[in-house]
DNA sequence: CACTTTAGACTGACTGGTCGGTTTATTGAT
DNA sequence: ATCAATAAACCGACCAGTCAGTCTAAAGTG
């Protein structure tokens, strides 16, 4: 049948995303030779130049398909939760499970994708703005459902992304400290700090969070 | 005199390092050619190389020196204040502070420093490793001191550190949100959320912060 | 069926611009 | 004269991207 054919065809494809995913994520976008990726992908040069533009969107390609995929995950978690509390729980949830499953598109997500000039900071602040208003906006509900006390929620937004992003870069590197515990003492810091009553947080299930790593 | 050479010589380096200063934070280090410090800084490639050993080596000496700079004043602050919420405060007032004073400085630590490769990310874990000790002995002494319930310190530590850190990139990159309104939310969402109570923080001063900019 | 043709998937040797670093020459202070 | 400091032409390794060509399988043809 044809699809034999574009069935190898999404698989070469396939194969050299995977590849990207492993060499961009540890080495780094500019320590990263294309050819490290043909040679990692088992296909050639000519390949890669037959999928893909260039190196710059490859790299682009992966940040975007997994910004995606994790608002996907996130706004599904958090419609399926009623309750400001509890779905910021879920959301919470949902961001250490699924930058455990991919963990190598985190590290490019989260560290890969910073410092790069110009051509790819105007990306990455987008993508921040983008996240920090999905957050925002679950805040600015639990505020209207007077569920909390009005506050800075453009502000608390931002500094939540970078609490969760900066624990999970730290545990991404060294697996320290285990996400059960992460998930615990974030979760009260974040509903704590954003005048959540003690009780209310006391109530969360202690939810076991299950890390499977999945390759892309 | 003597000290008309070396005045000179020390004000040529000097010279090279803020106009590196300048490009870094702007272009990030890849994007930086080194002759572009050359004629950001009116010097020549050979002053250059006669003050540094290579591009690299003055990116890293950016980079500690405001590590160096920044832990100082920190310490500094928050040694002249009795009571852990009051440290706290002041901590976070210098960090914002510092943060302003030195923004292109502040910008290649926050940002440029990151998703550099191997060579660059263990300065850079090291650094984060560095500063999230600092804030968690704080926090440790508070809760040896009882100001404030036991908890998991070092991952309150990372999460203080990320949550600060994209506020202030945010900052930098948008002049949004004044740092005024900064200071006054991140402080009470960061102390009600290791369990200070609310007495206590309403009992801060509404110290204002000044914010001017110093070219290094 | 045998055969040519066409198209898509893929290969890898090659190239050409770029840029960190070096060298050599020059200046100027003591 | 001597040597630190500076200038700027120069070098060459490196690597993203190219391209002429191969291979395989499907489609067209008689």
């Amino acid at each position: 049948m044809q699809s034999d054919i574009s069935d190898k065809a999404k698989a070469t494809r396939k194969r050299i995303l995977d590849a990207a995913i492993r060499v961009f994520a540890h080495k780094g976008f500019h320590d990263t030779r294309v050819d490290e990726i043909v040679e990692e992908s088992g296909s050639s040069k000519g390949a890669v130049y037959f999928y893909f533009p260039g190196k710059q969107q490859i790299f682009l390609a992966l940040i975007d398909e997994f910004a995606d995929l994790l608002e996907r995950r996130l706004t599904e978690a958090v419609d399926q939760e009623q309750g400001g509390v509890r779905k910021v729980n879920a959301a919470l949830k949902t961001c250490l499970e699924t930058f455990g499953r991919y963990r190598g598109l985190a590290k490019i997500f989260l560290i890969q994708a910073v410092g790069l000039g110009a051509a790819f900071e105007e990306k990455r602040s987008e993508l921040h703005q983008r996240f920090a208003n999905l957050i925002k906006c679950y805040l600015d509900q639990a505020v209207a459902d007077e569920e909390i006390p009005p506050i800075d929620t453009e502000v608390v937004a931002f500094a939540w992304m970078g609490a969760i992003n900066e624990v999970v870069i730290r545990w991404v590197h060294t697996g320290e400290p285990e996400p059960a515990r992460v998930l615990l003492t974030l979760r009260a810091m974040l509903l704590r700090g954003i005048g959540v009553p003690e009780t209310d947080i006391a109530g969360l299930a202690i939810t076991p969070i299950e890390i499977v790593e999945k390759s892309s």
